[in-house]
DNA sequence: AGTCATGTGTCGTAAACATAACACGATTTG
DNA sequence: CAAATCGTGTTATGTTTACGACACATGACT
C-alpha cells in the first residue's frame, strides 16, 4: 500500500544511472543504516522508518524530505511544533483549508511572504 | 515540565465544584480508563495518554481537543493527513506562518471561510 | 577460478508505549 | 461505626518501533 519503498528504489536507481555509488548498500552505509534494514525498507517489507532516517535518506537522494515523509505517513516535527504552539489557530487554518484548491494556498503563502499583513 | 496533567486535574477539580460525578474514578471510568492510570497522567507520572485517550478526556472535561492534544505533545490525526496529502504545500505555508502575529493568521481563516478565492 | 560487490533472509533486541490488575490507607457518607 | 468512595502505589504485560548482526546466494569482473 505504502510506495515508500518503492520511491526509494525507483529514485535510487534513477541516480545509480549515472553514478555508481548509488548501490542499496553504499547508500545505507552513508545515510548510516545496515543494507538489509534498507532493502527491507524498499520492498515494504518493514514499516517506514523514523523521522531523523527518513531526513537522512532524502538528502542522498535529493527528494524533498516532507514529501517522503508524508509517504511514510509522518509530519516533520518541525511542522507539529508550529501547530502545537498555537494549536486553535491553526487547528481552524488547516481544516479550512483541507479542500481548497493549490492555487488559493499558493497565493496565502505569497501574500504572507511578501509580507502584506 | 508537561502540564497536561495539571491542566486535567485543574480542569476536573473545578467542574467537580458543581458536580460530585467528577471524581477521578468516575471520570476514569467514563472516560475509559483505570483510575490508577488517570491518577498519573494527573501527576505526570506517565507520559500523555494516546489521542484517542486524550480526545475522549477532552470531551469529558469540556475542553478543546487540539490544545489538549497539544498539551499532550500530539497533533490531531486529522490534521496530520491534511498536510501529507499535499507536504509540499502545507510545509511552506506553516513555516511561512510560523511567525505571523495571530490577527494575520486569524485574518487567512476567515478570507477563506468567506471564500473570496 | 577467485575475489568482490550486490541484494536479501533470518534472528534478535532494547526501548518506548499504553495500559491492566490489584491492593492499600485515608476520607467521606449514611 | 460500617460501608462506600477516594486517590495512589506496585507490579506485570502485550504491542509497536526501529533498528543491528550475521550469514548467504547470485552475478560481475579480473
Amino acid at each position: 500500500m505504502t510506495h515508500f519503498g518503492v520511491t526509494v528504489r525507483e529514485t535510487r536507481e534513477r541516480l545509480r544511472q549515472n553514478d555508481r555509488s548509488y548501490s542499496l548498500r553504499q547508500v545505507a552505509q552513508r545515510v548510516g543504516v545496515e543494507p538489509a534494514y534498507l532493502s527491507k525498507i524498499e520492498r515494504g517489507d518493514v514499516a517506514p522508518p523514523s523521522e531523523a532516517t527518513t531526513k537522512r535518506l532524502a538528502r542522498e537522494l535529493g527528494e524533498d524530505p516532507d514529501v517522503l515523509l508524508a509517504l511514510g505517513g509522518k509530519v516533520s516535527s518541525d511542522l507539529q511544533e508550529i501547530i502545537r504552539r498555537r494549536p486553535r489557530l491553526f487547528a481552524d487554518l488547516l481544516r479550512q483549508l483541507r479542500e481548497a484548491p493549490d492555487h488559493a494556498i499558493l497565493r496565502v503563502v505569497r501574500e504572507v511572504r511578501d509580507g502584506d499583513w
